[in-house]
DNA sequence: CTGAAAGCGCTTACAG
DNA sequence: CTGAAAGCGCTTACAG
């Protein structure tokens, strides 16, 4: 029952666990291990199907192969999509992934650091929210690699990779204005992150620069953790007692509840009343009429994480930190 | 930047590694350890930021309080769902959770599978495809808590966890019959699984019950891993040409593409043309009209599989392997 | 009431 | 060309 270890490993082939470790790591050659020693261990672990224990190997070494990705809630499908991208590039480099969802809370991300911390992970891929930036500070100081995604934090001094959520809003507003639209909405959330507040940003910035002025009450902020109930009665308010003919929706989530809005009180979609919603959904395509979206480059996001994550792991001296933005599509859709 | 030992607490507390131990894993009272040197090495713990090395512990104590969870593509939202579901559970046990996709591969499985036993995962949560029964036997030999979900093996015994395939897919077309329909399609996939088997199973029991004739031609098996394009023009070949006045889609994917099909050559979803998709998925209650499904009970899914987990874990002697089938409930929308 | 010491399974600097 | 031994950071049986 019990699994072989590399002394048994050594016993069997009448050599030290010295040489069988040599050999597990391809430095016999370096070694100088002789070929029949090499055949001859090679052959005995096959045969027996023995595995290094890792955990072992971890404690001495001091690196556990692992890289431990922190995002908001794995069932989103925007994090599910890139958690699958980068669980892929990480493993064809040899890298396993553990995964956590904070759910947007403080005290919930700094538990995970300090267990990710406590296990030894050998870097950190986190899409932050505010409140943490001391804890991950503490992890650039101990020298580990960390970047951020999705998210930034302006007060901290990592690697970043993430859309370019400012020009992408703005360009969104000026399609609608470009239609003719005057009447201009924002949905979106309360949440306290850059992401959602460049996407208000590019909103306001698209409204002046376009002589529209700017209206409080056209812009709704929906309460993070509430009942999707309530974000749709707090929809249905402003879509049936305003004047509006364009709305952004800041997140494919609550453009989805603004749809069943639109269903519930019978208004349609089209010449009079235009909307776009912020990273796709396969709902969108399939809506009749089809729902234009901001698509956010998850496969190119996905591979900048992992590159920046292994240059970092290879570097062995200070490590300059990277800011990479990538423009996000605007894809109409009619 | 070296985080701190047990040692250097020990040195700091002026007490020995033993006692220290002893205070961290809640056992000075047992070992009747004086109250003021557990406040004292309390107090520097505390002030100190000291973690335990999890690794560490690991190797000695032969468990690693994780959970490897091996499932088919974390981005499917039935996996990703789940997921979070047995996140949650886990970590309010102390459990932490290893993800891995296996795309139905079957040497990636076993690789995982490999991976996972290296890294002394306390236990295993796989939803299992056909051509790894040997590794899972392996596993339950050298004492693993291995708890199959979704599909079972039916080679292996094991514990297992899933909904009621055959019966969901058989009331599903009962519903259809009972509407007046003669010409069900089912439009599934050609993967070799229990689940998907048993679905089959069940819409063709369905129809021998009824007195309808069971016709090959109006079963389309999808290509698993072929691209969406492919699979649009098949169904799109099924819709045009057969005579057909309702249809069971075996996957919540398959349904968003037959939908897209429908969409394309203009068919309405109505009283000569019936739809009802397997798992749900956000664009089919949105969807004009909305998409009747048959919904997995996730929540008890991921429930039972946790319970499983913990109680193979606390039992010291041989287990009884228990299979739990929950029923899946046909939502039907208009 | 507390501590010295063995050992988990590896890697690697050192010695020959 | 190969091996003995130290050490990674813990836990725990044993001794006092």
């Amino acid at each position: 029952m019990k699994s072989l270890s590399i002394k048994d490993i050594a016993v069997k082939a009448n050599v030290s666990i010295t040489t069988v470790s040599f050999i597990i790591n391809g430095k016999a050659k370096e070694k100088s291990i002789s070929e029949a020693v090499i055949e001859k261990v090679e052959k005995i672990i096959e045969e027996s199907g023995y595995k290094p224990n890792q955990i072992a190997r971890s404690l001495r070494t001091g690196n556990s192969n692992i890289i431990g990705l922190i995002i908001e809630d794995i069932s989103n499908s925007f994090f599910s999509r890139i958690a699958r991208l980068i669980e892929d590039k990480a493993y064809k480099r040899g890298y396993k992934i553990i995964y956590s969802s904070t759910e947007n809370s403080i005290d919930k991300a700094k538990e995970l650091i300090n267990m990710f911390k406590s296990r030894k992970v050998d870097a950190y891929i986190i899409s932050p929210i505010k409140g943490i930036e001391e804890d991950i500070q503490m992890l650039l100081d101990d020298g580990n690699p960390v970047i951020l995604f999705d998210r930034n934090l302006p007060d901290v001094n990592t690697s970043y990779v993430g859309a370019d959520h400012f020009t992408a809003s703005y360009q969104s507003i000026q399609s609608f204005i470009d239609q003719g639209k005057k009447n201009i909405a924002l949905v979106t959330t309360d949440i306290n992150v850059e992401q959602i507040i460049e996407r208000y940003d590019g909103y306001k910035k698209a409204l002046e620069d376009n002589g529209i002025k700017y209206d409080d009450k056209l812009v709704l902020k929906i309460h993070f953790n509430q009942e999707e109930s309530d974000t749709i009665a707090q929809i249905k308010e402003l879509f049936v007692n305003k004047k509006i003919d364009a709305v952004l929706f800041a997140t494919n989530y609550l453009a989805i509840s603004g749809l069943k809005v639109l269903k519930k009180i019978n208004k349609k979609i089209g010449d009079d009343f235009a909307v776009i919603a912020y990273d796709d959904h396969e709902a969108f395509e399939l809506h009749t009429p089809a729902i234009s979206t901001v698509q956010q480059p998850l496969e190119e996001i996905a591979e900048n994480v992992i590159k920046l994550i292994l240059k970092q792991l290879s570097t062995k001296t200070k490590f300059e930190n990277q800011e990479i933005i990538i423009p996000a599509k605007l894809i109409i859709r009619h």
